[in-house]
DNA sequence: CCGTCGGTTCGGCGCGGACCGAAGCGTTCC
DNA sequence: GGAACGCTTCGGTCCGCGCCGAACCGACGG
């Protein structure tokens, strides 16, 4: 009964369109300053500011305060994780109404950040890879060789836990997160083999990417889709 | 974006105490009557009535009419473990601030039911039983050799995946899900090897539980909590 | 030093929703 | 048939909170 307590408070906390919106924005993984997340969820900096409050004070996000900046950040994987799994099961979002929405979701589906690590037919996509290349298990636990096959891509192994699973909430199939699958988009994004669509959370693979999920035996052909 | 307003509503549904009490009764996987749950939460019948009637429009919950009695349920397991989901995020509930509510989260806490199988102490028990037994992986996927112990004990495998982690709110460690684990605490139950505490989700371990357990070779000891 | 900018605080408005009691409806029991 | 029961619908009240604009504060820049 007393836990339940602290289920409805973090429930209100993302019970509210433009808090979710901020949440939804900050799964790209960056941090955003107060003003961006106002601007993108088209209210008031005013009131941006007391729905930012809320979030840190609940232990969803971080902030960092930077000269007269103030930075938002999820608070960890974690966090990232309980929005995938709840937005899997908030079920198929209903059809965009608009040209430019139905574009954009299109791009997410495609592929996206999921905070740290990769998501969408993208992400789907580097599992398969993974696990036709024995780096992982059915279950996204990192195999012994497929620990080696990471560290020769500069991976050392840390506290967190190595791989983990993670719903997609596209495709409704776990995808790679934990401390591999953050590694792995770390690197895509410094070699320039997957790229941010815009400010959005979008990524596609560019033909480096290509090239390289080819030599790295993740791909046979391009990725297309 | 589109996603983030589905999130908002369903986190909605679950940002109302009196909502969140009604699922967290409706744990015990079985099926409740709004009078019951009324005056489990300490609200009108009428307030219960719009409650209930918010929960299933928003599939969280199911309701099935008997003669002038509605009965309504989790609607499936995937609802509880979104539900155990959240309350493991939501944090380690704030020290009971009786002695009554005290010894009713020790219970909880000892054993329980998260909607169809084992959890709390006496579920992780259970899982390090079917770790030692090879039944389940570390992932808590169900073995070859484990499906025919399961079979031994009426198991038929079915749509509903056989064997899945669910995180445990109290331990912090997935306990056995899926149908390997509904199966498991269904027949515990009818051997009256387990029984349940009152009218709440808690459960304990009867002496013809703990000498069953012994046989199957699940525990070596008696279990104690 | 003053203007600009990012952010916060405060007052006030309006909506949504949680709650109850009363009344109504269909079922069940006597 | 009548009474009791389980539940729902409807008014009505009240509170929380999401939102904004205005005023304010501190940081930065010329």
């Amino acid at each position: 009964m007393a836990g339940m307590e602290a289920l409805a408070q973090l429930a209100a906390l993302l019970a509210d369109r433009t808090r979710a919106a901020f949440c939804e924005a900050l799964l790209d993984g960056r941090a955003w300053t107060a003003t961006e997340l106002a601007a993108h969820a088209r209210v008031a900096p005013s009131t941006a500011s007391e729905h930012l409050s809320r979030l840190v004070s609940g232990g969803l996000l971080v902030e960092h305060r930077q000269g007269r900046h103030r930075y938002v950040a999820l608070a960890g994987p974690h966090v990232a994780e309980l929005l995938e799994a709840m937005t899997a099961f908030a079920g198929p979002a209903p059809r965009p109404r608009t040209l430019r929405a139905a574009s954009a979701a299109r791009a997410l589906a495609r592929g996206r950040t999921c905070y740290d690590h990769l998501a969408g037919r993208l992400g789907i996509t580097l599992k398969a890879g993974l696990l036709g290349l024995g780096v992982v298990t059915g279950e996204l636990a990192v195999t012994e060789p497929g620990l080696s096959w990471l560290r020769e891509l500069g991976f050392t192994p840390s506290r967190r836990q190595t791989g983990r699973a993670c719903l997609d909430w596209t495709e409704r199939v776990p995808h790679l997160a934990g401390a591999a699958g953050a590694h792995l988009c770390g690197v895509f994004l410094e070699r320039g083999w997957i790229k941010r669509i815009g400010t959005t959370r979008a990524v596609v693979l560019t033909p480096a990417g290509e090239r390289g999920w080819r030599e790295l035996g993740l791909t046979r052909a391009a990725a297309s889709g």
